[in-house]
DNA sequence: GATTAATGAATGACCATTCATTCATGATTT
DNA sequence: AAATCATGAATGAATGGTCATTCATTAATC
C-alpha cells in the first residue's frame, strides 16, 4: 500500500507545499491538503502512510531534484573557485525561484518531529557530501589552504547559504536573492581582513 | 495576571527547558511541564499566558543572559580581530555549556507557531545587532576590507556559528565545540584561498 | 475573615486516521 | 454487443485520542 507515483500523488505533494507555505505547518491539516489537491481525505492514505510521510515525501522529492541540479552544474565547472560560485548561485537561484519551497524548508520544516528530521536527514547528507567534494578538491589542488578543515568549511558554507536564505524568507522574499552570490564567494574565498 | 517573577515562575522555565530537551516539543505537554516543575497544571496558567507564552518567555530569558555576556567580554577586548575571536568563543563555549538549552534553541524551537517566532525574533535583532557592531568597527577601522557588506558578513558568521552548533547537537553533543573557535575564527578572517 | 496562591479533575476543541460504501474501468460470458 | 462480474481507486462521514485550558474548591498568609 501508498504507492508513492502517479499524478495524484504528485498533487498532493505540491498542494502540501502550497498549503504549509501558505497557511503555516500548524494549519495544515490533511483535509486542508486534501482540499487543495481536488482529492477526498482519504484518497491521501492511498498515496501516503500518514502526516509524516507526506511531508518526508515532500522535501526528498524537491530536495533530490535540488542537489541534482547542483551537482550537474558543478561537473561543468572547471576550476574550484568555479565550483564554489555554482554552489552558491544554484543554491540561492533555485530557492529564489521557488518561494513557496522556500519557505516551507526555511521556516515551517524546521520542526522537531523526529520521524520528520530522521528522513529529511538522510537526503541534507547527499548535499553536505557534494559541498565535502568541492572543499577537498581545493584542498587536495592546493587552491585552499591546508589547514582547512573540510567539515568545518562545509559548516560555514551551508550555514551562511542557509542563513542567507532564511533571512530573505523572514522579510518576505523582497529583495533580490542572486545579486547576493557574488558577495559570498568573495567573503568565503578571501575572508573579511584587508591584505 | 500572569506575573512573570519568582520561584515558580523560574522552576517552570527550567522545567520546560529539561522536558523539552528530553522528549521534544511534541511531547512536551503542559501536564508534563507542570509534573517536572512540582507544580499543579492550573498553576502554569498563573504565571504564563499559554503554553506559547512559556516557550517565548524561556527563550527571552536563557537568550537575554546570552547576549548580555557576549556583549560584555565583546567590550573588554581591545581589537576588532579580538572581539570576532569573542564573539565566536562566547556563542560555543555557553552554548556547550548548557546542552539541553542548546538542543531546545537549535533543533525543538525552529517551529514555526508565529507567535512564537514574532516573541523570539525580538531578541535574536538584539543579538544580530551586537555581530554588527563588531564587524562595522572592522570596516571602519580600515581592518576589514572596505567592500564588506556588514549584513552578509553577520550572516556569514552567525549562520556558521549557528550551523556548527547545530551539528554538535545532531551528533549528541559528543565532540567538543570550544576546539572549533580558533578554526572558525581563522576561516573568517582569511577565507579559504591559499595565499 | 479576607485576600491571594495553588490545585487538579473536568471540559471541549481539534484533527489524524479509518472504513463502509460508491464509482469507474475493463474483462468475461452469453 | 449486451449483460454481468471483478478489481481497485476514491470518497467523506464518523471515530477516538490527545491536550490546552478552565474553574470550582482548598490551602496558606496576613
Amino acid at each position: 500500500m501508498a504507492k508513492k507515483t502517479g499524478e495524484k500523488y504528485q498533487a498532493i505533494i505540491n498542494a502540501a507545499v502550497r498549503v504549509i507555505a501558505q497557511h503555516g505547518y500548524h494549519n495544515a491539516q490533511v483535509s486542508r491538503i486534501a482540499r487543495e489537491a481536488k482529492v477526498a481525505d482519504g484518497t491521501i492514505y492511498l498515496y501516503f502512510e500518514n502526516k509524516d510521510d507526506i511531508l518526508i515525501s515532500l522535501f526528498n522529492e524537491k530536495m533530490g531534484q535540488f542537489i541534482a541540479t547542483c551537482r550537474d552544474l558543478c561537473n561543468k565547472a572547471d576550476t574550484v573557485e568555479q565550483k564554489i560560485y555554482v554552489l552558491v548561485h544554484s543554491h540561492l537561484s533555485q530557492l529564489a525561484n521557488d518561494k513557496e519551497f522556500s519557505v516551507v524548508t526555511q521556516i515551517e520544516l524546521r520542526q522537531s518531529n523526529p520521524v520528520v528530521s530522521k528522513g529529511i536527514g538522510e537526503v541534507l547528507k547527499q548535499y553536505f557530501s557534494l559541498i565535502d567534494d568541492v572543499i577537498r578538491e581545493g584542498v587536495e589542488a592546493g587552491v585552499f589552504r591546508d589547514d582547512v578543515d573540510v567539515r568545518l568549511a562545509r559548516t560555514m558554507v551551508f550555514g551562511t547559504l542557509d542563513q542567507t536564505v532564511t533571512a530573505w524568507v523572514m522579510r518576505q522574499c523582497k529583495h533580490d536573492l542572486v545579486s547576493q552570490v557574488d558577495p559570498i564567494h568573495n567573503l568565503f574565498l578571501n575572508g573579511l581582513i584587508r591584505k
